[in-house]
Formats: structure tokens, C-alpha cells, sequence
DNA sequence: TTGAAAGCGTTACCAA
DNA sequence: TTGGTAACGCTTTCAA
């Protein structure tokens, strides 16, 4: 009665040698078709495996891909992105016999830790590169370790890997063509965390919209963080000449500037007009619901484990583009009260 | 110049043989405490890593703990829970090199072929069981393929497996308390799925304290995602006899409600108190910020890890049980209007 | 096209 | 307490 049935036990179920079962199921050349139909039938009826760790002891392959994601553990708090992203990442895993190997890491020291100790333990064959920092020092840590990577979104240092990239630049400039043609003029936007790539795109397209008509772009970065959402938006409405419109880097901070607002007793969007970005599900379900521009998570995880894959098994992998983030107009932008 | 450094590297640096290396690296009996040393430091030295691969083979550990999600794609959404539970998972593994295998599946058939695979390829050593369901059949399943398991809750089946909970009863009770001592009389729960077994009993002591004192409860159970809430909202505020107070089963819901709220013109909570359950940081920045239910999932990540390990490596271990769930009283309660 | 045999880097066993 | 050697399950030569 079998434990795990081995090659071994395929290959007499089949009448052949070890090595042509290895051959047969990894689709290599140089077996009859016969036999080789024989073979995966033999290893379908005994419903035979292959074990990773002796694949992986002679081909040095982990047959898995690692995310890891830092979190402050102040900040530590839902993303909307990563479950639906792993979501993606998974079906593409799953066909393959692979798997996703996650680590959640507090600060920049850990985070090098964790992609030295994967890489050395040769617990994974390559790395998804999310949140991309400018001057992002994981490309040339992972580099030197002699690993495979992709990034989402393009890095701004030499890099060598793929990248899976999504415009946002038509996506704000429709943000702002929105509110401008509500009668917006004095719009801000309270953008994220500087040293992230994204962000830092986000705010010179935003800068780019408000000068090519001739407004004057007011720009308060912030970490991400509702907390320094509600306190930008605290700021900008305490200013001389306040905004009637707030552009948030995503939805959390949003529904934070919301809730200041609401507290001084301004109206959203009769006051005040605000928008997201990235939406998430939250959006549609505050009051009032959130216009922002539609990511799409899963999209970015199914495209960048394909790429990773295809770059790890070929030895080369193209850039892909998916398409462009989409305006979604909900019920938090209108005219201004007073333009 | 070295590849990888193999035990065979440390074995000739340490002037021994592998065989002892081994023991030492393991904290095995039989070798003397200055050869011990010796070969540690040799090890240190040449910066050895023992290979995942090659121990597994023979070891059949994997040296890697299995978490799969399940997340309805419709309900894909950010759950403050998992990237907390994740870090506190992770300082575990890390520090015992070993890693966090993450699937997120979209339902109950590909979770059970998850489990199965995992299994069968012997990826991991034992599952973390998350978001426990009344009658579970994950129990069974991963009983039947032989791996280790720890439960997050209580089952409500025959389970092997060693369990972490968390009292939530008295947090219930307490909020209950709460809301009475405000003055309300007519307070209604929101509830979570109620297949979910931890929903369930946070139902069950609501209608406890209710009829403890007095009072009827009235629940309301939903699939625990915002727009059930929201629907649920909608509908307990239309009925003959409308709460002053809701109770719902986590913080989107209650942020959901109370967007429908204002939406009628209620005032939260001047004309209806709210308060969410497993208080996360955005319950913080809404307005009014949210009474809710303090938990701590860093905490239930280093447990639920730290027990896991000791079963798999023990053969056995014991139950964890996490200090109570706290009250945290914010501003989205207040005596009600007309009691 | 196939079989036999030699690794891959560990752990486990048996002598010494 | 130590060393030598045989697994572990697979991939990859090298002959046939």
C-alpha cells in the first residue's frame, strides 16, 4: 500500500525507466509518443506527484514565486489590493504546480532580510516587486542575490527585470477634466507617499492637467495614511483660499477627508467635492459614494506571475501594459456651491 | 569561489564529518559541546544555509506552514485582518527559517483542491485555519490528507486540532452593557455570515445580554459585506418599530450603515447610535469615529503560528487562548433622541 | 528511443 | 562521540 507513490513506482507501472518518466513529464524530447502516452497514464492512475524537493535538489528550482510586503505596523491596516493581486498571482500558480510564498515585513531592514534569506535558502525562484519606491534599492539587492524579479510599474533606476505597467496618466487627466467641468478651479490633491513611484506619477500628471489650464495645482503629500489624509485635509481647509475640490491618493485617505469635513459641517459634495483613487468596494458604500479611478488587482497578479514565470523558465520575458485605469464617476464630485 | 557553501564545505572546514554537522546544526544529542561549537562556527563562517530542498527529501518536512483564503470574488475586498495575522505569522517562521505558503481561492471547490495540493505535494507541513464555518469541512478534509492543522476559533466539529480563541463574549456583553446604559432599548445586530462560526456565537451572546435584560434583540444576518449591511440597514430602519442602536458584525458594514443613515437624514449618532465589531483603523477616521470591539491580529498570528509549529514538530501541543476583546467606546454612540 | 547509473545536499543508521 | 555509508526522489548524463 503506497505513501506517496514515487517515480519509481510510475515508471514500473509503465514497464520503463525512471528517466524516461522524468523526461516524459517534463515534456522533454526525445520519447516515442507511445510511451510517453503510457507513461502519463500510468502516473494518472496512481496518481503520482512529483516531489518538489527532490525536483528541486537536482534542478535547483524552488517551483515558487515571493511576495514580500512591507506594512509599518502603524499603517498596518486592509489593502485593498493584495488579496485580489494574490488572487490573480494564484491562478496562474496553481496551473503550474507552484506556489506563492508571502512574507509581511515591518521596516526596510527586514524587508532585506527576508529577500536574502529566500534567495540564499533558495525557497523561492524569483520576486514580485510591489509599492515601487523611487531609487527602490530592492532592484539592485536582488540583482546582486542573483535572482529572477518583476516589477509593477517602472522602476526609475536601471533594472533589468520585466515590468507590468498601467497608465494613470489619461485616468487623472479625466479625473480633473471632471471636476473642472463641473466648474471646479481651485482644486487640490492630497497626494501619497512621496518616495513611491506610483504616487510621485500620479501627482505630475495631476500638475501636468491644472497647468495645461492655466489653474495653479496645490499639492499636500502624505504617507498614505488616513490619518495624514484627515490632517492634509484639516490644512488645505484652514487655507487662505481653500479648495472646492480634493483629489485623495486613494480611498482610505478619501473617506477620511470626508469625515473632516463632514465634522466642520461642510457638505460632500454641495461644499466640497472629493474623489479617490485606485477605488475600492469601501468606495461605493460611504456617503456619499466615491468618485475615483478603477484599478483592476487581480489583472496586475494574473500579468506579473505570467511575465515572472516566463521569465524564470525562458530566461526572458516581455513588458506588458494593461489597460489603462478608468474614471468612475459616483456621487462625491458636483458644482461647487460657490465657484 | 563558492556556489552555494554545502554541508560538505562546513564538514571539511569544521575537520569532521557531515553526519555530526548535521547533528550539531540540529541541536541533536551526541556530539561533544567544543565540537558542537566548532562546526557552528565554521558553519557561521562560510555563511552555510542548509538547503530546504535536500533536507525536505529526506526529513519530508517542508519547512513551510499553508494558509489558503477564501474570498467570494465579488467580496474581494480589504480585510484588516490578514496583512496583521500575516506579520505576526511571519516574526515566527523567520526567526526558524522557515516560510508562509499563501493561496487566495475563489471558493469551496478550488479551496479543497488547494488543501489537496499542498498536501499531496507536500509543500507544507501543516495549515492555518482561518474564518472557521459552523460544521466545517476543512477539518475533515485536512485530517484525511494527514497534515497538521490549527484551528482560529473553536470548531463545532470533532477536530484533532489545537485551537486559539478569543473570548469575545464579555466584549459583546460589554457593548451591550454599553448601549443600555446610554439609554437605548430597541438595539439591533447586524450579523455576519452565519455559516461563520465566529459570527454565530457573537450573535448568540448579543441575544444573551438582550434577553438578560429584558429586551428584544433583533438580528439582522447578512454575508458580512457592506451592501448586505447597507440592505440590512435600509431594512430594519423601515421597519414598524426602528432600533436606536445597531450593532454590526465588523467595521465596513457599520461604515456602510451608517452612509444610509445620512442618506435618510439620521444623524449618527444623534439619531442612531452605531458601532462595528474587530475595530480597524478606517473605523477611526470616519465620522463619527466608531465604537467597535478591539482585536489584535499580530497577536492571533504569533499564536496560531508558535502552536502549529510545536504540533508539527512535537506531535503535539497545547491550546492558546488570547487575552478578551476590549470595548472601544469612539464617537459613534450616544444616548438615543427619543428612547 | 531507451536503460543504467551518477549525482543533488541532506538525514539516519550502524559501526567503530 | 565520531565517521562512513546508505537512503530520500528526482534530473541528467552516457551508453547501448
Amino acid at each position: 500500500m503506497a505513501l506517496q507513490p514515487t517515480i519509481n513506482d510510475v515508471a514500473r507501472a509503465a514497464g520503463v525507466s525512471k528517466g524516461l518518466v522524468s523526461l516524459a513529464l517534463n515534456d522533454r524530447a526525445g520519447v516515442a509518443p507511445d510511451t510517453r502516452a503510457r507513461i502519463l497514464e500510468a502516473a494518472e492512475e496512481l496518481g503520482w506527484h512529483p516531489n518538489p524537493s527532490a525536483r528541486g535538489l537536482t534542478s535547483r528550482r524552488a517551483y515558487a514565486l515571493g511576495l514580500i510586503v512591507r506594512r509599518d505596523p502603524s499603517i498596518i491596516e486592509a489593502d485593498p489590493f493584495f488579496s485580489a493581486f494574490i488572487a490573480g498571482v494564484e491562478t496562474v500558480l496553481a496551473d503550474r504546480g507552484q506556489v506563492l510564498v508571502l512574507s509581511v515585513v515591518p521596516d526596510v531592514e527586514s524587508e532585506a532580510k527576508a529577500y536574502t534569506r529566500l534567495a540564499h535558502d533558495k525557497r523561492v525562484d524569483g520576486f514580485l516587486i510591489t509599492d515601487l519606491l523611487a531609487d527602490d534599492h530592492r532592484i539592485h539587492l536582488i540583482e546582486g542575490l542573483g535572482m529572477h524579479a518583476v516589477t509593477l510599474g517602472e522602476p526609475n533606476v536601471d533594472s533589468t527585470f520585466p515590468v507590468v505597467t498601467r497608465d494613470y496618466d489619461k485616468g487623472i487627466a479625466a479625473l480633473a477634466d471632471h471636476l473642472m467641468e463641473l466648474g471646479h478651479r481651485r482644486i487640490a490633491h492630497v497626494s501619497g507617499d512621496e518616495r513611491m513611484l506610483h504616487g510621485r506619477l500620479r501627482r505630475e500628471q495631476f500638475e501636468r492637467s491644472m497647468s495645461d489650464a492655466g489653474l495653479q495645482a496645490v499639492v499636500v503629500p502624505t504617507d498614505f495614511s488616513p490619518e495624514q489624509g484627515a490632517a492634509a485635509t484639516e490644512a488645505l481647509l484652514d487655507s487662505a483660499e481653500p479648495p472646492t475640490a480634493i483629489i485623495y491618493g486613494n480611498d482610505p485617505m478619501a473617506i477620511a477627508g470626508m469625515s473632516v469635513a463632514h465634522r466642520r459641517g461642510l457638505r460632500v459634495p454641495g461644499d466640497l467635492s472629493v474623489t479617490g483613487l485606485d477605488g475600492s468596494q469601501i468606495g461605493t458604500y460611504v456617503y456619499p459614494s466615491l468618485t475615483t479611478l478603477r484599478n483592476d488587482p487581480t489583472e496586475w497578479g494574473l500579468a506579473a506571475a505570467s511575465s515572472l514565470l516566463r521569465l524564470i523558465e525562458e530566461g526572458a520575458s516581455d513588458d506588458v501594459a494593461l489597460p489603462p485605469a478608468e474614471l468612475v464617476v459616483r456621487a462625491s464630485t458636483a458644482p461647487p456651491a460657490r465657484p
